[in-house]
Parts: structure tokens; sequence; C-alpha cells
DNA sequence: ACCTGAACACCGTTCAAGT
DNA sequence: ACCTGAACACCGTTCAAGT
């Protein structure tokens, strides 16, 4: 690959800029560096370009952040297939969701700062369909998909800030919830008994199965309040 | 109240700075001008001191905001009495709660992005209390408490995500939702029916009611899952 | 229409120098 | 020990000037 060669003149660059190349490289440098990675600096450097070229494309950062996280969670939702059951789908759907928010810790934050992005609205049409299709009241519907939302974005989160404070302080993730599994344990038992009981099972447990269990009891208890 | 004199020799503040005196200031900022509004020149100011002088009696910005949200949520969750029930208990606590990130949104993301934070500790400390006496297999308890406290920083999260943007839009917080849901009303009806039908509700619903119903969804799953 | 790159306002943090 | 305030490195955004 030859470099571009330093004319004497200004010049244009040959390869035109475009609002999916920057998307996509905002992406690649989320995905590396996390949330603070992403910078104008780092973006126009790796897209061999000025800092004021990109915002002829976006508007302003939070756009970026915004189109990144549809970008990504577009076609992961699309591709969701059909289950036996609403149940069944609805699992799928934050099973599938757990593994992209984790593959991409910083949409955990990104989705939840920005409410009204598409993305959002795609996840709640999912949710409500199963929902609708499990025979929920019509009243309860809107309650019962939110929390279901609610909840995912909660874990996603709590996943985006975990990721966070290990990338800073340089440690596997699982190391460094070791870390936190150390400071738990070392509680007083009279003042905390159930995290210091409790915190054992945060070394060994898996995030994945805790979070689906959570699904599950969510799940249960919109089906017992629809049927009582 | 006389103002301080401009002396020619570098003189010291005679009312010493005390951390508790920053943290106090910087609730103050965060509740009126939000996350954003809480910089070191503000907070310098209203102080009356310099920049450098507060870094002395605190770490950086995030050890700030993780004490500040200690501060608030600590006394806050102590005054809680007792109720009747476990499950009364828990309805209370999410209660009290809703109305404190109501009150400072800021807890919501702030509570969020620490995970470690002594706030935390002690919300999951209440929740398992609760949930043991609800009377969950020991095998479960963690996972219950867990979906309790993801799902309520989930709304905490997005409340707090909803007033930045109201405030950078300079919206009354119901107005904000208003527009929303005009926004979604107008959405498709074929592609997104359960959003489009439910973009009304927006309008009409109550935060409160909503957050709370969720609670009872998890409730009743939580103890429907235990009694099978 | 699209791009360049310097300039701007602002941020968190540091630190030599003061008392 | 505690405080001052200038300095530093870095950030998002703008904009006159180029093609």
């Amino acid at each position: 690959m030859m470099k571009r060669e330093q004319r004497e003149t200004q010049s244009r660059r040959k390869n035109a800029l475009t609002r999916e190349a920057i998307i996509e490289t905002s992406i690649a440098i989320l995905d590396r560096d996390g949330e603070k990675g992403l910078t104008f600096q780092a973006l126009s450097s790796r897209l061999e370009t000025g800092a004021g070229a990109i915002y002829w494309h976006i508007n302003d950062k939070d756009d970026l952040l915004a189109a990144a996280c549809d970008a990504v969670l577009h076609p992961a939702i699309a591709t969701i297939v059909d289950h036996e059951s609403p149940a069944h789908a609805i699992r799928g759907l934050a099973s599938s969701l757990f593994d992209l928010l984790d593959d991409h810790p910083w949409i955990g934050s990104t989705l939840t700062r920005f409410p009204t992005q598409i993305a959002m609205i795609r996840l709640l049409e999912h949710l409500g369909g199963h929902i609708r299709a499990v025979g929920v009241h019509q009243n309860q519907e809107w309650a019962a998909a939110s929390t279901l939302l609610m909840y995912m974005l909660g874990v996603g989160s709590q996943n985006a800030a975990n990721a966070q404070l290990a990338r800073e302080q340089a440690l596997e993730r699982s190391h460094f919830l070791d870390e936190v599994a150390s400071a738990w344990s070392q509680l007083s038992a009279d003042q905390y008994p159930f995290v210091q009981s409790n915190a054992e099972r945060m070394r060994t447990h898996d995030d994945r199965d805790d979070f689906l269990t959570g699904i599950d009891f969510i799940l249960k208890g919109i089906i017992a309040a629809g049927i009582r």
C-alpha cells in the first residue's frame, strides 16, 4: 500500500468520505478502545481526514453515537428467528441482546442515553409483539414490555460500566469481578449479611445465566398477573 | 454578609475547605444544572477557592460523583421504615428510590457508572434482606435481588437520560414526553403496531405507577418461581 | 458540494510556589 | 497541612479558506 503523498497545494481526498464509513470506523474504535477512545482526533486520523470534514456528514458526537448504536442493533434484531412460543421468543431476544451488549459494551450506555432513537423503538416493538402474543391484557401490555426493556437496559448499562472500569484498571473482566468479590467478601457479616454471604457467588456465577433468570422472573410475573 | 477583601499578598481562606462542603456544593450544582453543570470551574467559583484546592480533599471527579451519590442515598435508604410484609417493604423501598431519582436525576447514571460504590451495596443488602424474608430459595436469592436492582437501575438511568435531554432542549419534562409521544404516534402502524398504538399512553401515563407495576411483575415472578 | 486544518472555548488535572 | 492560580494536555465544535 502506498502512502498518500504530500502535495504542495491542498487536495481533496479521492475516495469520498461517507456517513457510513464514519459510522463503521467509529464502531471499530468503540469496540477496541471503549467510549473514551472515540475522539474526533482518533476518528479523523483513522479516516485520514480533518476533524471538520466529519461534521459535513454528522451533526455532532451524540448523532454519531446514536447512529453507531443503531447500526449494530438493527441487523442483530432483524436476524432473530421465530420461536415455538412467545415466551421463548422473548428469551431468545434477550439472549441475543445480551451477547451483543457483551461484544459491544458501549451500546449499553449509549442506548440508555438516547431513548428516542430508532433502535430502542424497534426493541420495544419486538418485545411488544411477543407480549401481545402471550395474551397480556391491553392495559398492562405497555407496562409489561417496558419492564422487560428497563431490565435489559439496566443489565446492559451495568455491563458497560463494569467493562469501562475494568479497562481503566487494565484488568481482564473476569479478574475485575474477582476483585469485587474479594472486596465484598470482606464486608462485615453483621452489617451486610446478604451481600457478604453472596460474594463468593460473584466469582463463580455466569452473568448470562443470571440475566436470563431475571427475564424468566419477569415473564413469570407478567403471565401470573394476566391470569389472576 | 461582607465580601472577602482582596489582599495584596496571597492569603489562605479563613473557613477551612472540607470534603463535606465540597460534596454538599456539588450536590447543589448537580440538582440545579445537571451532570454537565458540575465543573471544577463552577465548583471552585462557588466555593471561592482555586481548582487545585479541591484536589487536596478528593481524588478526582469520579470520586466526587460517587461520594455525592452516596451522600444522597445513604440517609434516604436508612430512613425507610418497616412494613407489614417483605413484599410491601420492597415496594416501599422502590417507591422511595423512585422519588429520590426523580428529585436527583443525576443519581441514575452515577449509581450505574460506579457499581462498586457503597450505596449500591447498601441497596443490595436491603433488597436481599427482604428477599430472604419472602422465603426465596438460597440459590435463587442473588438472582432475585439482582433482578430487582437491575430493573431499578434501568428505570433510573432512563429517567436521568430523559431529564438530560429535556434540559438540553430547555423543555419541561412533561412537555418533552409529549414530543416523544407525538413522534411515536406518527410511526407507521404497519411497521410499529405496538409502539404506535401505545404512544398515546406516554402522554397520560404516570411514570411512577409504571415503575411500581414493573416491581410487582418481578415480585410476583420471584414468588411464583419459589413456590412451584 | 465537499474537504482542510487552524482556531476557539472549555474541560480535568498537575504542580511549583505560597502560608 | 492546606491553599493558590497559572500551566498543561486534551476535548468537541466552528469556520474561513480551499477545490
